[in-house]
This record gives structure tokens, C-alpha cells and sequence, in this order.
DNA sequence: ATACGATTTTTTTTT
DNA sequence: AAAATCGTAT
């Protein structure tokens, strides 16, 4: 039995102890909403509800499989037949059984965001539309159009008259190629990651069966990090828990950050109105940082209008204020901060403690650059996910050809890695492949070869032999040789040619071997392939205690984390708030939850570093303001000791 | 006509 | 750093 007024606070001990029904809690930053969470589910399954009966939604699906290794060690129970995870996870394992009804193949295809701008482009040119002139949204900003309108449910038009000006005079052309791109997608069988969702919420909304199948199963939802959800997960969650009323959602709106992605703190904020008999619980006690950080961090967000009244009450002792270090460019950024942070582990600081966080990616150049010039071992969580690498993706493609042979985008990947076949072979070679029932098979048949050019025909061969490989591996499930075989049939000698570091990569495709070992079928390894950001994702909550290294993460990726010592980077107008950010509507306030959570990740220690001067693109030396964020905490009547934060002079 | 290498532009955040 | 575009070689 578990002890839960030992191990909880008052405040958690009621969020875990509640009745059903529907319940909003509003956790503010390091209160301990994911401990509440954690040992409500515990809690339920010692009341004796079946695992199976509950789902709990989170954000990533790394933070669903830590919370349930925590049940499980909590109250000794399998947990395997709980439904955790991510919505996309979630609705991709439903939509499997249900692709039927929807008119999908069950063994549809997920697209990652670099697929998807493929298809898009291919969507472009079947139109003769040309993007060079500026007129018309190149693929990767078409499909935050389309995608933000999928999400936000505002129609493609509006969103480019609110938000991309620019691309007004196209709007009947954007349109009609969003046409086609759904079409498609439907046409190749594939679904991008908006389609999971949209369809997920199709699926129960027109098909009663399927709908009560669901409503009925879930007896307890519970949702993590909900002031992040958009409006279709939320009618999603409405009607799963439209039977039981069993929703208990969990978030803190001074942190909602993904508007980009259609999420609307609205949801949160609304969900009393909605639900008028919902009980609402506040855990307003801070463990993580000092008074200091967090009066620091209060004081940010008190200058923003919209939120729910709550106030964060520090437990512990006096720390010491955060600090505001001026810099004169990004390179003395780099070395003070990783001379800080020398400093910092001789005082006997983990180096696994420490955090450097900033607002977009290529932030960080200068800085990863010092870190190796002096040897300090960090980790980068933002940028190129693991299995969005160019060699990742190559490879997988190979294995997407036999599970889906009409998966077009795959086979042009492919098909391009040859010598002489470029995007006009690639593409005639799709047209030939695509226009046969079996279009593997038509790979294999002496036409084939008449409708590419000469040069090309060496690469085919060695295409052949190679899909043969793969076929009769993955015919046995011998999934862990596929990335070998594809490597021994001249990848390397691609790899080589074209990047060069092909130590590197072939490290990372054994790594992909190994870890598509742990799966029974091609079909099944591919199928969440998409859905996933890293293999070490997987065992990382083992290797939690490999504390070694400096983690270097953009402000998205840090949600939920906590650090002893954090550096913010780049504290300037323009970067954060990032000055494309300010042109939205609401960018100025959701800059400034970004701000919020990247103060509230520090428990001891914060640094935000400003550079007097930003080398701009062209040579030209621009100075630089300090950001508003940190500008706004010090008003010019206040002393140096009433401030916030202390500033430091660095040489 | 097509592939490919050199050059220029652009780079927010992510499931 | 990667993608889009341009110019040249095949």
C-alpha cells in the first residue's frame, strides 16, 4: 500500500484522491503536477480499475512511459494494457483498426514534415506554379498554412489574409494545390500528422459503433500539459469521455506554448464553462527553485493579461538572484558560458545538471562550437531529430517500398540515391512502377529498363539486387540485417561520396538495426517510425542517471525538465522574443510564456547572457537591445538591489 | 534533356 | 546547415 499522505502535499493529495467526473487542475511550473498524475493513476488502479479502462494523454510519449514505469514500481501491477501516450500515438493505434471505415488501407503510411513538403512540391509543379518570384508559399511555409488551418479549423483563406499577407494574391492557387496534396494523400495512402488527428475525430464523430466501443472502454482520461491542446484533440477528448465524464485534464496556461501548432490556451481556460460541474484544483507549491528564480519568474508573466489567478509560493530556502550577464558578441557568449560552466563543476556541480536553453536552434552554433574547442561533453535536443537524418530516412525508405509499394514519395527517395537519376528519372520511374497492379514486381520486368536513360541502367541493377535483399530479409523478420545489407550494397560508398563522415552515420544505422530488432515485422517497426523523435527516446528513462553531459535544448523541448543550473543565450530583441514571433497575433504574450518557461526550468542557478552586437548576414555589425522580457524588470526608478536579478561585467 | 556541382538564400518553435 | 536556384557538363 502506498502512503499517500506521506508522499504527497495536501494539494496533490486532493487532485489524486478525487471523485470522477470532469476536473480541471491548474499546476503551475515545478508544483508537482506529474507526481499528482502519477499517483492518481496508481491511485485508480488500486481502486481497482482495470489498466485498460484508462488512457492518459501526454505530451510526449517519453513522459507517458516514465509516469507508468513509476505506477508500476508504485503498485507492482502490469500496466501493459494502459493506453498512454501521445494523441498522435494514441489515434494512430485506434485509426489502425478503424482505416477501413475511413477509406484507408490498414496499412497506411505516416508522412514526416520533410514528406510531406515533397509531396507538396510535387503538388507545385503538377500545377506549373512557380515559387521563385515570392508570389507563392514555398512548400515548408505551404504546409504551416495548411496545416495550421487543419488545426485551428479557420479556413486556408483567413489564415492568409491574418498572417500571410504576402500570399493573398495566390490565394486561388494555394488552394488548389491544398486540393490536390489531399488527394493525394489519399491516392498514396499515407496520412501526415494532422491527418491522425482529423481523422481520429472523424472516425468517432460518424461512426456511433466506434464511438461508444471507446467511450465505454475509457472509464478514467487523463490529460497532461492541456493548455496545449487544440481544439480537434480537445472535441476528441470530449467525446472519448462522453460516457464515464471521467476527464480529468492538467495544465498551466502561463505556459502554453505551441500556438504555432493550433494549440489554444482557450481550451483551458473555457473548460469550466464547458463543463459547469467540473471541480477545479490548484497546486501552487513550488519545490524546484529558490525564492529567487521564482519571484523573478512571476514577476515575467505578471505583465501578461490572460490568465487564471494563481500565485506560486516557494518552499525553498534563500538562493541567490539570477543573473544578467552583457556580453559584447555571440563568440564571448560562447566562452563565458562555457567558462561558467567549468567553474560551475569544480564547485562540484554535475555536469548533467546543467542546461543551455534558447529560442530557436541555430542559437547555439558558436556555443557548440566552444564546447568541443575545450572538450565539455553535451547533448543537443532541438534541431534534426534522429530519424529525420537524411541516411535514416534513405534507408527506411528501402523498407517502405515492400510495405507499401505505392508509396510514392518513398520510392522516389530511393530511386534518386542511384548515379544518373535525378528528380525526371525519378519521377518516370514512379510513373512506370505506379501505372502496374504490382509495382515491385514491374520493377523487376525488362520494360522497366526502356524508360530510363542509359546511364541509369547500372543503378538499377544494383536497386534489384538490392529490394531482393531486403525482400527475402524481411520475409523471415530478420529486420536487424536490412540497414546492413543496404549499407554493404553501396550506401556506404553514397555516404561516403556525398557527407563524408561515414563513421558517424553507420553508427546510427546499427543503432536503427538494433533497435528495429525489438520488432516483429517490418510493418509494425514502420508504422510508429514516423511518430517518433529518437531510439535513445526509448531507454532513456533507464539511462536517466547518465549524468554527464550538458544538455543544449530549445525552450520547447525543455518543457517539463529541470536543471540545478540554467544559461539562457540570445536574451535580445529579435530573439527572444523572436522578432518573426511578434508578428503574429498574441506573439508578444506567448514570447513571454516562452520566457516563463525557460526561467521556471532552473532550480539554483540562472544566467541570461545578452550580446551587445549581432553579427548581421552580410558583415554588418547591428547592436543589439537587451530583450524586453528581462528590460520590463527594471524600471529606472529602482535601485540595483531592488531588481530582480544582479548584473555581472564580463571582461 | 538531364544530372550535378557551385552559388545564393534562408533559417522559430514540433507531433 | 540545408534548401532552392543557377549554370555548366554530359
Amino acid at each position: 500500500m502506498i502512503d499517500y499522505e506521506k508522499e504527497l502535499n495536501p494539494e496533490q493529495l486532493d487532485v489524486v484522491r478525487a471523485q470522477g467526473g470532469p476536473i480541471l487542475v491548474i499546476a503551475g511550473a515545478g508544483s508537482g503536477k506529474t507526481r499528482a498524475l502519477t499517483y492518481r493513476v496508481a491511485h485508480l488502479i488500486e481502486q481497482g480499475i482495470e489498466p485498460s479502462h484508462i488512457l492518459l494523454a501526454t505530451f510526449t510519449n517519453k513522459a507517458a512511459r516514465s509516469m507508468l514505469s513509476r505506477v508500476e514500481t508504485l503498485v507492482d501491477v502490469d500496466l501493459g494494457r494502459l493506453w498512454g501516450g501521445t494523441f498522435h500515438h494514441v489515434g494512430n493505434r485506434i485509426l489502425r483498426r478503424h482505416a477501413g471505415l475511413l477509406g484507408y488501407e490498414r496499412s497506411y503510411s505516416i508522412i514526416d514534415a520533410e514528406d510531406s513538403n515533397q509531396l507538396l512540391n510535387t503538388c507545385i509543379k503538377e500545377f506549373g506554379i512557380r515559387t521563385a518570384d515570392g508570389n507563392f508559399p514555398r512548400p515548408n511555409v505551404l504546409r504551416d498554412i495548411i496545416s495550421l488551418s487543419s488545426n485551428t479549423r479557420i479556413k486556408t483563406e483567413d489564415i492568409i489574409t491574418n498572417r500571410y499577407r504576402s500570399f493573398s494574391h495566390s490565394i486561388t492557387d494555394i488552394l488548389k494545390v491544398a486540393l490536390r496534396y489531399g488527394i493525394k494523400k489519399r491516392e498514396r495512402n499515407v496520412m501526415d500528422f494532422d491527418d491522425i488527428l482529423i481523422n481520429w475525430l472523424e472516425l468517432l464523430k460518424d461512426f456511433p459503433d466506434v464511438r461508444d466501443e471507446y467511450s465505454e472502454k475509457f472509464r478514467h482520461i487523463l490529460v497532461d500539459e492541456y493548455q496545449d491542446t487544440n481544439i480537434i484533440q480537445a472535441e476528441i477528448l470530449d467525446i472519448l469521455a462522453g460516457h464515464h465524464k471521467n476527464l480529468m485534464v492538467v495544465g498551466d496556461d502561463s505556459q502554453s506554448i505551441y500556438s504555432f501548432r493550433g494549440a489554444n490556451f482557450a481550451n483551458i481556460v473555457s473548460f469550466p464553462e464547458k463543463y459547469p460541474d467540473a471541480k477545479i484544483y490548484k497546486l501552487e507549491t513550488n519545490y524546484r527553485s529558490t525564492p529567487e528564480i521564482l519571484h523573478f519568474a512571476n514577476m515575467s508573466i505578471e505583465n501578461n493579461s490572460m490568465q487564471f489567478q494563481k500565485e506560486l509560493r516557494a518552499v525553498r530556502r534563500k538562493g541567490v538572484r539570477p543573473v544578467f550577464v552583457p556580453v559584447r558578441n555571440v563568440l564571448q557568449q560562447a566562452d563565458f558560458v562555457a567558462q561558467r560552466i567549468i567553474e560551475l563543476v569544480d564547485k562540484g556541480i554535475p555536469v548533467g545538471e546543467i542546461a543551455v536553453l534558447y529560442r530557436a536552434h541555430y542559437h547555439s552554433m558558436e556555443l557548440q562550437m566552444e564546447l568541443v574547442r575545450r572538450g565539455i561533453p553535451f547533448e543537443i535536443r532541438s534541431g534534426i531529430r534522429f530519424f529525420e537524418q537524411a541516411h535514416i530516412k534513405d534507408v527506411t525508405a528501402f523498407m517502405r517500398i515492400i510495405v507499401n509499394p505505392l508509396d510514392e514519395i518513398a520510392w522516389k527517395r530511393v530511386m534518386r540515391l542511384y548515379d544518373k537519376i535525378g528528380e525526371v528519372t525519378a519521377g518516370k520511374i514512379w510513373n512506370f512502377v505506379s501505372s502496374h497492379d504490382e509495382p515491385v514486381a514491374a520493377a523487376f520486368s525488362d520494360e522497366f529498363l526502356k524508360c530510363v536513360p542509359k546511364a541509369a541502367v547500372p543503378g538499377i541493377r544494383r536497386f534489384r539486387s538490392t529490394l531482393e535483399d531486403i525482400m527475402d530479409l524481411s520475409e523471415t523478420n530478420a529486420l536487424a540485417e536490412i540497414a546492413g545489407a543496404i549499407l554493404n550494397d553501396g550506401y556506404r560508398e553514397y555516404v561516403e561520396t556525398r557527407y563524408g563522415d561515414t563513421a558517424s552515420r553507420e553508427e546510427d544505422l546499427k543503432q536503427l538495426a538494433h533497435f528495429s530488432s525489438e520488432f516483429n515485422s517490418l510493418d509494425e517497426f514502420l508504422n510508429d517510425l514516423a511518430l517518433m523523435t529518437s531510439v535513445t527516446e526509448e531507454e532513456s528513462y533507464k539511462a536517466d542517471d547518465d549524468n554527464s553531459k550538458v544538455v543544449l535544448s530549445s525552450i520547447h523541448q525543455a518543457k517539463g525538465l529541470e536543471w540545478s543550473v540554467v544559461f539562457m543565450i540570445w536574451c535580445s530583441e529579435g530573439m527572444i522574443p523572436l522578432a518573426r514571433a511578434l508578428r503574429e497575433p498574441g506573439g508578444e504574450d506567448e514570447e513571454r510564456r516562452l520566457f516563463y518557461v525557460a526561467t521556471t526550468r532552473a532550480k539554483d542557478h540562472l544566467y541570461f547572457c545578452h550580446p551587445l552586437i549581432n553579427r548581421g548576414g552580410s558583415g554588418w555589425d547591428r547592436d543589439t537591445a537587451p530583450s524586453r522580457f528581462i528590460a520590463e524588470l527594471a524600471p529606472s526608478d529602482l535601485e540595483p538591489e531592488e531588481l530582480p536579478f544582479d548584473q555581472w561585467l564580463v571582461q
